[in-house]
DNA sequence: CGATGTTACGTGATACGTAACAATT
DNA sequence: AATTGTTACGTATCACGTAACATCG
């Protein structure tokens, strides 16, 4: 039983007779009454009853053409489907992001979207290959590294490392604050799936340079002990408790900063709409944590 | 597109390799992997990338799966349809009999079905060419002349043909009157399209005698009318008005009776329960009209 | 090497068209 | 005669299997 084979005994039932019935097939009237034959041998059905030289749906025919009906048009929304797919339909775009990335920024990113949008679904994803969950159903991955390999990639924001001091602290006057300096103190910060922890960790191991950490699984807590007077905290949020911001800055003399980056395939079906989602996102980041450029 | 070729994407997609899916499909892995590229030729649309050797499904082939795997299942639902006509279902069963019949018999007979009984439904019939109904949608024919033909068939009752004059009429005492006495009177029937009259008119051609008839759109007023003594009612049904009944009898001596008959197809997929259909209405209609026999 | 998937080539099945036939109207 | 559907026969297509090749772990 194949789609073709269907569509013929509708044809004819249609047409109401095999003859007639080639002009909606386009094959000749011998062909099409083998296949007819045949499909009826094969669903064990007599579909038509042969008599005075004419075909006439018996009533088990009867009964299966709405069915077979049924096939046809379900055939013909799977080819809809794909034609839609073809032209870059996204009915649900999936976005992979560390968790933190998705709470802070996906989530609330989401809540724009209107009735017209893709239905947003989510993957979290551990630190390492963050950009192999391409392949595992994200249509849009946000990560922190430079995207690698032949993905399409948009720089969505960069947050500063800040290094949060009391007012009454001996930097409370500076703007920033070098690694090595920082380094010297005690230091609060959050967990290694933050974002700015795991900037930290990377610069701090670039330089080489030996630490004295104190982890905190929230970063607000960090900055509460920091205002405590027990140390600086480094972490990517606002201030709290009239604490002091310093910009964090690499021996190469650069400010230490989270980058954000969106990557898609650029093979994706719909990679136009998945480029527009990503400016939107931009957008919507920017104006909301009022990013500079 | 074919159903075969979709299930070979759907195998594939489960299997996770083209090597794998020779396992559900049957067929080698080359033929498997030909076919796959020759579905994403067809449908435009790229399922698979092909990348260090390996298969892994696109996001286009993601959305595409539920699809293809919903017209794998309504392709399963459609042999299992096959397989229900062909052991006998009868999900919906027609009867095509004369309006009146319908109304009269058939439809006080579908008030008796129960939840597991098919869905009945209905055909008027024209009188001519009752049985023809039988290849134009009926499943069950109830007419009146006896079928002709290769047909299934079983009597399921008769009725006589009622004479019915005032209880003070000459005839009251008797128990039958002939045709040949009856057609002397003046006579009030119902419309040609009634049971009674059919076979009245039958009867009297046959007999090839002159009749005087005046014509009733309900054998109820024909009898309301005998009653005011201006003629004899000559109906089916039960009498009103005290009138007295007497049975007509033909020339050969046969008292005048409507037979009606239950005919189908032999060749009828469910005609095994067709007959058990037509023994119930049999029996509904001897109980229901206390017939002899 | 042992997986993978693709390409090449030959074969068998089968859907198809042309032609001839049978049966009704 | 004109229409219907079936049978017969030859052909072209196409799905399939075997084999050889390419690539990655």
């Amino acid at each position: 039983m194949e789609l073709r084979t269907i569509g013929y005994f509708v044809a004819v039932a249609d047409a109401g007779s095999v003859s007639a019935a080639t002009r909606l097939t386009h094959i000749t009237q011998p062909s099409l009454s083998r296949q007819l034959r045949q499909l009826e041998r094969e669903l064990g059905l007599e579909l038509f009853t042969r008599q005075d030289g004419r075909l006439t749906l018996t009533p088990a025919g009867r009964q299966f053409l709405p069915v077979a009906r049924d096939l046809l048009s379900r055939a013909d929304a799977t080819r809809a489907a794909a034609a839609r797919i073809r032209a870059g339909s996204l009915p649900t775009v999936t976005v992979a992001a560390p968790a933190v990335t998705l709470n802070d920024i996906v989530a609330p990113f989401f809540a724009t979207f209107g009735p017209d949008d893709p239905m947003p679904r989510v993957l979290p994803l551990d630190a390492s290959d963050e950009y192999g969950a391409l392949d595992r159903g994200a249509d849009l991955v946000i990560g922190t590294r430079p995207p690698s390999g032949t993905t399409a990639r948009t720089p969505l924001a960069s947050f500063p490392v800040n290094a949060y001091v009391r007012a009454d602290h001996e930097w409370a006057g500076r703007r920033e604050v070098t690694l090595a300096e920082l380094v010297e103190h005690d230091l609060l910060v959050p967990t290694p799936e933050s974002h700015a922890r795991r900037a930290f960790d990377a610069a701090v191991e670039t330089a080489g340079l030996p630490v004295r950490l104190t982890e905190f699984s929230s970063s607000q807590v960090a900055q509460a002990v920091a205002a405590a007077g027990r140390g600086i905290a480094v972490v990517s949020d606002d201030p709290r408790y009239d604490l002091v911001r310093l910009l964090v800055t690499t021996g190469s003399g650069d400010v230490l900063r989270i980058g954000l980056h969106a990557a898609w395939s650029p093979h994706h079906h719909g990679a136009a709409h998945l480029a527009v989602l990503v400016q939107r996102l931009r957008r919507f980041v920017r104006d909301r944590y009022d990013q500079p450029r």
